[in-house]
DNA sequence: ACCCGAAATGAATATTGGTTCAGTACTGAA
DNA sequence: TTCAGTACTGAACCAATATTCATTTCGGGT
């Protein structure tokens, strides 16, 4: 028996072999999405164009995802999730106030989804279906829900001082998509610093916590975490 | 001649009359586009829909806009222009400091949309088409630069430390629009408290700007500009 | 070699909803 | 009352594109 094999229901078999590269395409979809997206933007991710990049037919694709949303859907959740990853490991490096725990982690998101142009804006602000949208909202979601726990620290260590953690956590992540969405939006205009943009927004968001509290106003440390940017 | 008459290229005539007739039919196609994005959303917003509402024909919508998105384009424009001119109007107010301002215009823009739940949703969030959302975008950079001017004048009477207005500007309205956003997709939730909602963001972003030079946290004042609400 | 079922293919189909336009109803002046 | 011009109507049209499915190719067991 040199090969694995998996038995179906007919009472056929399935090596291995062709379940990998099954999966293999199923990969290359989902990364031909995110190419195709990151390059000219939900506008024209036609199932047609994903197949011809992933090199399958267009007929393909539903052997993988039942339908053209939850193929982005899960492409979007992918990458969301890796950034929310980014920003929590981040935002738990051990010995550092929650002031600094903010900052860095404000400007590290900032920093990497500056780079990542293109994906960056279809992902925060590119209009394109009710099924997308909803894991768009939740991803928002996941981000203010770690800004408020960071909050909520703070306040209990009496870094800060009292206040509605989960409203000012929306908050801050308004604050640094606003501040990622704009200059995109006017990349024209003037080149973008993205050190500039990220420091400044970092700034903002500890002293839209720390408030009075913060005498000493502490550069945010950018982060690089390696991997797929977005 | 009872009648006030045009010429038109013919050399026929038109009344004022039916000049008039036609004016309230645009009049109302506009209204019923408003009323059925605040119903329903942009998602149900068809021509045929829209017609109905107006108690028009399907084709009269194009006897006054060119195209679908030009009729939503325009109604967005109006919402957005509106709102603009309440938070300028408060903002101007006299005998304020900057940290007033900024307060007194955050908490009345959020208020107000929290009242017009649908159509405040619709407007900020809500995926539509590529023209639509360039209206989006020109309003959130109007808003910017409304607050950019305000800290402008912070720093420039020393109410605020050195910053860049235009970057924090931008990070304002991410900051207030998502916490308009953020309670509005989970609502069912929880019942929101406006005035708590409105307050808190203020504060936010008073801070964020003012820093540690904000020794006293006045309470913004939410002004009810009267007319419709976004 | 041969066969069976699974997987892939991509041209054909279905759907959706914006837009058009041939016909009809009005309007106001002569 | 008639007529020319204009506005209105809404069913039919059409483009775009997501989805299907009859057919072909492939993998591996006999």
């Amino acid at each position: 028996m040199p090969e694995s094999v998996t038995h179906t229901a007919g009472g056929a078999v399935r090596s291995s072999r062709v379940e990998a590269r099954k999966a293999d395409a199923r990969r290359r979809i989902l990364e031909a999405a995110r190419e195709v997206v990151t390059e000219h933007g939900f506008a024209a991710a036609q199932v047609a164009v994903v197949a011809s990049v992933a090199d399958v037919a267009t007929g393909s694709i539903y052997r993988h995802f039942p339908s053209k949303a939850s193929l982005f859907s899960e492409m979007l959740r992918d990458v969301c999730r890796r950034e929310l990853e980014v920003v929590r490991a981040v935002a738990a490096e051990e010995g550092r106030t929650a002031t600094e725990r903010i900052g860095d982690a404000v400007a590290t998101f900032v920093d990497r989804a500056l780079r990542g142009e293109g994906l960056a804006y279809a992902v925060i602000a590119e209009p394109m279906d009710p099924d997308v949208d909803q894991v768009r909202l939740e991803a928002r979601a996941g981000l203010a829900q770690a800004f408020a726990e960071l909050i909520e620290n703070g306040v209990t260590a009496e870094e800060f001082p009292a206040q509605d953690a989960r409203i000012r956590g929306a908050a801050i992540v308004g604050a640094f998509l606003e501040a990622v969405v704009a200059p995109l939006a006017e990349r024209v205009t003037r080149p973008l610093d993205r050190a500039a943009v990220s420091a400044e927004v970092a700034r903002f968001c500890q002293q839209a916590v720390a408030g009075a509290a913060l005498t000493s106003t502490p550069d945010a440390r950018i982060r690089v975490i390696h991997g797929g940017q977005s």
